[in-house]
DNA sequence: CTAGGACTTGAACTAATGGTGAAGTCAATG
DNA sequence: CATTGACTTCACCATTAGTTCAAGTCCTAG
């Protein structure tokens, strides 16, 4: 039904209400509004910004986070909230991979410059 | 001595002119200058080139590229790239490491949410 | 010696990233 | 009904890594 303003979410998730604000207009939230046009969240919108602030440490912008979210439908189950993290888990995999491959081409035979 | 223009470095390293000369206002690479205030870089400028790249791929901003490369002596062995090596491989590994705490969060017993 | 491609500077521009701040409006309480 | 804290929007900020432009200079091959 939404019933938690800006400043609430934002201590529920441990984030400025500008960083709330930020995150309905990158669509990573959404929000009712009430008559006066304030916003109202649900109570797993401080869930979502967790997500994405876990998100954000794997290395995945806003923008990413937001594509990621949205596989999340309203009111999701146990299972949705799963499949998130095998997401984030497989995607942070995927970068330490990356990492690895970049210490291949460093200390493989050919030297970083052959002087 | 300096014998290289910025555009034959440019096609040694795979960069372009302007980032050539971006790198060095940075001080990635340093130039000598002719008569006629044209840079021209000693051999081993493309090289340096070369590493930041590596390093960028590791994560490295320009501005640590720049400090990474600072340990590089003018005329640097092979003892030298070595240890530009070592550095960059421990950087990799710490960011690694920072992927895998991450990972561990989203998978340690406490869910993402507690929904 | 001259033509023209490569070079010079500095500033402005791009494009993405992740927000913050100012000025004004709303809402709940005493 | 007035205060006060929370809320609103939109413009703006700072960083990152360069690119682009204009106007002019250099240098090398023919």
């Amino acid at each position: 039904m939404g019933t938690l303003t800006v400043g609430e979410v934002a201590r529920d998730s441990g984030v400025s209400g500008s960083a709330v604000r930020f995150y309905e207009r990158q669509g990573l939230i959404t929000a009712a509004r009430t008559g006066g046009n304030q916003r109202r969240f649900d109570a797993d919108a401080a869930c979502r910004i967790r997500v994405a602030r876990v998100a954000q440490r794997v290395g995945l912008t806003v923008n990413e986070i937001r594509d990621l979210l949205a596989a999340l439908p309203p009111d999701p189950q146990l299972a949705d909230w799963q499949g998130l993290h095998d997401r984030l888990t497989a995607e942070a995999e995927r970068r330490i991979r990356d990492l690895h491959a970049a210490l291949d081409d460093i200390g493989s035979g050919r030297r970083l410059c052959d002087l």
